[in-house]
RNA sequence: GGAGGCGUGGCAGAGUGGUCGAAUGCGCCAGUUUCGAAAACUGGUAUGUGGGAAACCGCAUCGGAGGUUCGAAUCCUCCCGCCUCCGCCA
């Protein structure tokens, strides 16, 4: 959410900023919207100033003075609750416009309209080169027993999987290097919940766009698609000192996505499914833009280097505006590469909001001078399961249909190498 | 799932219909004192919002949303959360 005197000031950069972004914002009828608001409010304060007066009047007044008061109080009274109706019906529609409007994207985000239109800004490693015809993750995964997708779809629909054998066991690897690699970092790991109430989601500004993307369960509870969410609820409606900032967490949750735009894409595997696993990077860091910034490039280059270690090509790309977010600035995500698709597939996007979030969440701190300002939040993917393990066991597979685990992970594995002889 | 209790400022804790935005204590800030500090004393210490150049003034806020009343922290209803006991359970 943006502060509604910056959007009144500043229409012209919000229009442009969501133009840019392709999202429709009819900031004209909120600006009108906000003027009936303003006035409505003026009108009733005083009607409450003096029915505040007229109470106190009333105190002292005795027999039929005080009766006569009362009297035409309870005619005040009876305006009161009209100009009240009338404001509500206005502060329902201010408030839906209100979560409409689009946080600005910063300067150095290119134009576009979707994740086509995205730029490279850095490249590492070389697309892997086989001296053989190599298999994709599926088959791969299913002839050493990792993976079960049958059974998957059997048991829990479309998209549905099951891990298996080394499978576990690369996953567990992978977990167990991220926690220690993310807590060198700094980062606190937490456990969040996955099952969040309405509020949470919108105010990380997933609802109410998009309500289609989620399970909803019973009792007004969603499954997040993201830890993100229960991560950046933690310090809801809180004050925080200046002095405990930045906060870093490396959250983990099962995240669900219900997937429903993404119907026909990516039909089988690992690369897209409703139930997975997630170690995310969130940061809350003073208000200041430079602050965002270099947070962001940290968050980003703390994802390049985990991938790094596991060795596999990758490289990071620029988002355009037409494939960010509601509430986010700036977004790079990072991509790792699929040879069976010989193409570089998404695993991670590291994103900055300024105080987008953490004002619809209620997130302050007490700054320099003591007053209270809003946070600054980010977040990045750490790492996904199952869906690196398809650019891990694609990349490393061999010749004869085994697979080589990645240096840093062996010693989390247990082993150098998954099938063949033991 | 059943029964009961509770939710007040940074914290503790009064207040059960009328100058209550809220006693008191602690904490915090400033001053006096001191070579300096502690102690003591004095004063100040919520947030949001509207108006105003400012001083200042209006409105709202005692978990949340409604309601009763001329007037609600206080009474009523629903919701959320916490605690205790019983039941169930990994």
């Amino acid at each position: 959410m943006l502060d509604i005197h910056f959007i009144r000031e500043n229409a012209d950069i919000v229009k442009e900023g969501a133009a840019k972004k392709h999202i429709e914002v009819d900031l004209d009828r909120l600006i009108k919207v906000d003027d009936e608001r303003k006035l409505l409010r003026q009108e009733l304060d005083a009607k409450k100033a003096e029915q505040n007066r007229r109470s106190n009047e009333i105190q002292i007044l005795k027999d039929v003075e005080r009766e006569k008061v009362i009297e035409q109080m309870q005619h005040l009274k009876s305006g009161m609750a009209e100009s009240e109706e009338k404001l509500k019906t206005v502060m329902v529609e201010w408030q839906q416009l209100m979560l409409t409007v689009p946080n600005i994207p910063d300067m150095s985000v290119p134009d576009g309209e979707s994740d086509a239109d995205n730029m490279e800004v850095k490249k590492w490693g070389e697309p892997t080169a086989f001296g053989f015809t190599s298999k994709g993750h599926i088959e791969l995964m299913l002839a050493l027993d990792m993976a079960d997708f049958e059974r998957g779809a059997k048991v829990a629909g479309f998209r549905g999987y099951f891990l298996k054998g080394d499978g576990v066991l690369l996953t567990n690897a992978i977990w167990q290097l991220a926690l220690k690699f993310f807590t060198a970092k700094g980062f606190t790991p937490m456990i969040v919940p996955s099952l969040v109430r309405r509020e949470a989601l919108i105010g990380t500004g997933f609802l109410p766009q998009s309500e289609d993307d989620l399970y909803k369960v019973q009792d007004e509870l969603y499954l997040a698609g993201t830890g993100e969410v229960a991560t950046m609820g933690y310090h809801m409606d809180e004050v925080l000192t200046k002095e405990e900032l930045p906060k870093k967490y490396l959250a983990f949750s099962p995240c669900f996505r219900r997937e429903i735009g993404a119907h026909g894409k990516d039909v089988k595997g690992l690369i897209r499914v409703h139930e997975f696993y997630k170690f995310e990077q969130v940061i809350l860091c003073e208000a200041s833009h430079e602050g965002s910034v270099k947070y962001h490039e940290e968050l980003t280059r703390n994802s390049e280097e985990f991938i790094e270690l596991l060795n596999i090509p990758y490289h990071t790309v620029v988002n355009c505006g037409g494939d960010l977010g509601l509430g986010q600035v700036k977004k790079y995500d990072i991509e790792l590469w699929v040879p069976g698709e010989q193409t570089y597939r998404e695993i991670g996007s590291a994103s900055y909001f300024h105080d987008f979030q953490t004002r619809r969440l209620n997130i302050r701190y007490k700054d320099a001078e003591g007053k209270l300002q809003y946070a600054h939040s980010l977040n990045n993917t750490a790492i996904p399961i199952p869906r690196i393990l398809v650019s891990i066991i694609e990349n490393y597979q061999q010749a004869d249909g085994t697979i080589k685990v990645p240096d840093a992970l062996v010693p989390y594995v247990g082993k150098s190498v998954i099938g063949g002889a033991q």
